[in-house]
DNA sequence: TTGAAAGCGCTAACAC
DNA sequence: GTGTTAGCGCTTTCAA
């Protein structure tokens, strides 16, 4: 059996009330007492329990994640392993919700209510029969990622979308290209919305015109950018460039391209979104837009972490900036 | 306030004990108690505290997972994906010990036990200072996937690496290689070895000889696929082909080949092991030993619920099947 | 500055 | 079949 504070308080002379006050930092505590209890809870590699210590009440140091697209999302799970180093400077373990569902029975709310959850995390895509609200509605401050919810005792976490896109329209501008096509995400997507309004920004400033049909809807898998690349080569006025909102889909589009007999970037330039692992390792080497994903994890934790511990904050949020990455799936045109 | 077994116990008109015994399948209650009992723990979508009920010395259903090569490993992820349905099945959360430290100090031990976990799920490599033992000493079931850990109360689960390499070596010689050179990933690790010994095995039952040199120490890294194939393409007498103890080891080697001015598969063929997603997006397409990751997920939760459930198990594992996908980094030789 | 004791929500003896 | 109650390990009043 492992020690208790029992264990330590009697093997330090002193009770369990003032083992507990050293171990919670109280400063009413005796300094060589508080020495002595110490030295003991080193000697016993004392580690209180975490299941007592939230139960009476106080915390349970455990945040909890859901991601609406199951674990091994090549663009969150990069995300995650940011949210590793200010989990460990906070002192809080991570919790994966698995009985977590979106169903109303057995409802997740209840779920993180049952493991004391501090906080939660939601990495995701925007979809009807998801209720966001429920858990920041429940007292839970919940922290979103890539999602605009509107909801009080919450944050939200995202790329500056737009003005990556828009400054991606400007690049391939600079270098001469004037047909400039888009390949949308999921359209009631968040980032799908934002990173088309930099599109549109982008084609304006720059003076271009967006023909009717370059923009095609899709979703941000390689299957997605391979039709939609498709639709778009059949266009009338062919486009010279492609912006696409996810890498996959810019992959997919490749492909298409191939297919049909042309070369990219010769033919046509494409550029990527998020820069997952698979990005520069693809022939070409794919220009893409990086999201910051390491910063993105931390920020996560850390605004979360501001929302559990200030009652009086109402709501948070960070913009984190992405960084045009240049590779070979893009060219001077002409 | 989130309701309690006690206002569930008077709003059904019994007592708690009544209820806790509906709620963990006690078969001594009145089929009417029962029904009138779940009917109200239906309506108010009650869930027992899980603090509560681990703290009363039962179960936690907390599976913590530790990575020894953090969160976002692309060969790893996959199989926490793959643990994902069984944990559902099971009945249990995954919790991410992020204080998890290998330091003596706040043991690692010592956190699972403050959280009550009743498993862990060690993903990894061999390193020497890192005692595996540890946690199984101190009574914890632990799982580990790709580590040889000779320890009761324990389980393994781990592709047929050494079938599997062997089994490469067989479909190079038939198709004419005879020059089968090998990278070998960390030498200290459990999967290395019984590739390597896969590769040997291999070749002697081709009835091909093994120059010397022809194995080089690497990791697991596109760093070190590149610096060891540029070792290997110094050899005398260049290999017809290489068998790679991973992807990323297979990509570098293949920079390497195309650096020297030589062709993936013309001049010569690449083999990668693990099939990770890039794999089939690089250039050209690897072939590859895929593990079945997803096999290797679930039957890890499966196995380590075992180990929780049945004392007496002293030890269990589990070698999942690989299969060789066929692609284009490798050809017939002349 | 310290300690005694109540109680967090639950389970499991044990009594009825 | 059902209820009463002790107690899991901890924090936190409150009294000394």
């Amino acid at each position: 059996m492992a020690t208790n504070i029992r264990d330590v308080a009697k093997a330090a002379g002193v009770s369990v009330a003032t083992v507990s006050k050293v171990l919670n930092g109280y400063t009413t505590v005796n300094q060589q007492t508080k020495e002595r209890v110490l030295k003991v809870v080193k000697e016993k590699q004392f580690r209180p329990n975490a299941a007592a210590r939230s139960l009476v009440g106080r915390r349970s140091m455990m945040i909890g994640v859901f991601l609406t697209t199951g674990l091994a999302h090549p663009f969150f799970t990069p995300i995650l392993a940011g949210m590793e180093q200010s989990l460990k400077a906070k002192g809080y373990d991570l919790i994966y919700l698995a009985q977590f569902t979106w169903e109303k029975e057995y409802s997740f709310v209840r779920h993180c209510q049952s493991r004391n959850v501090e906080g939660v995390v939601v990495f995701g895509f925007q979809h009807s029969d998801m209720n966001f609200t429920e858990l920041s509605e429940a007292g839970i401050p919940t922290l979103f990622i890539d999602l605009d919810v509107d909801a009080p005792r919450t944050g939200a976490i995202s790329s500056n979308n737009t003005e990556a896109v828009q400054h991606a329209v400007q690049y391939l501008k600079e270098i001469n290209h004037e047909q400039i096509a888009f390949l949308s995400g999921y359209e009631d997507t968040y980032v799908s919305r934002c990173r088309l309004a930099g599109y549109e920004a982008g084609m304006r400033l720059a003076g271009l015109a967006i023909p009717i049909d370059y923009v095609v809807a899709s979703d941000f898998t390689k299957q997605g950018g391979y039709t939609a690349m498709r639709e778009l080569l059949a266009h009338p006025s062919r486009p010279t460039a492609v912006i696409c909102s996810s890498d996959m889909g810019a992959i997919g589009a490749i492909t298409a391209i191939r297919e049909a007999g042309l070369a990219v970037p010769e033919d046509i330039s494409v550029i990527g979104f998020d820069d997952i692992e698979l990005a520069s390792h693809v022939h070409p080497p794919l220009t893409t837009i990086r999201q910051n994903t390491d910063e993105m994890g931390r920020k996560a934790v850390e605004l979360l972490d501001q929302l559990i511990n200030n009652i009086e904050t109402a709501s948070v949020q960070a913009i984190i900036p992405t960084e045009l990455v240049i590779r070979a799936s893009s060219a001077q045109r002409g």
